[in-house]
DNA sequence: CGAACACATTGACAACCGTCTATATGTTTC
DNA sequence: GAAACATATAGACGGTTGTCAATGTGTTCG
């Protein structure tokens, strides 16, 4: 994954009210309004975060009726870990662990 | 660590040049001109960035004479790792496994 | 001291961000 | 078809961002 994309999710990851709708969608799928609810936010703002968490690929999108159905993309999600666990903070932290 | 706090750091990495500098650091301790080599931005834009860094306690400072040297902070860079690694795609994936 | 060097700060700029209200779109239900 | 509902879009707002040229600060060296 090229470095502009990861910079790219690194920035939709970088909202406070972003992070907390990844967080919510780790527990499944969530419709926008349970997202809502979970938010201090007004719903067009929600859906402006959604639209850039889709953006970046980092969250999927299911339509359903009138109901907007949102969950973490794994493949996009794990590319994104990878890069982050690729950060060894030295030459002899072999794997990056952080034990 | 706060949803705050990690925001400012993923906000911190949601830079191209910023993932650069943080990339090269993570092969160890480098000074500012080092840093500027490997970037095609002006100097005070180096220093701009590498404060924001420094800013979120990604990276630490060291001034030796005329000379800034820039390293990785190991417990901040840790503590955004553990965070981004819970993140599970469902709530079958235990432990966030990317398999 | 004075020059050269490494880096930080200032101030400017266009572009973008998060947020809101108002409105539109599409769906379901009566 | 009309009303109610779930969500998206448009437009506006102040605030922030990344970038640069110019300048300032502190250090080293002749």
């Amino acid at each position: 994954m090229e470095i502009e994309k990861i910079a790219q999710i690194g920035e939709a990851l970088g909202d406070k009210n972003r992070l907390l709708i990844v967080k919510m969608l780790t527990h499944g799928e969530k419709c926008a309004c349970k997202l809502l609810e979970g938010l201090e936010i007004t719903q067009p703002t929600l859906s402006h975060h959604t639209k850039i968490l889709c953006g970046c690929g980092l969250v999927n999108l299911r339509k359903e009726g009138k109901w907007a159905h949102y969950s973490l993309n794994c493949a996009t999600l794990c590319a994104y870990k990878a890069f982050i666990a690729g950060l060894t903070c030295s030459k002899s932290d072999k794997g990056g662990s952080c034990k």
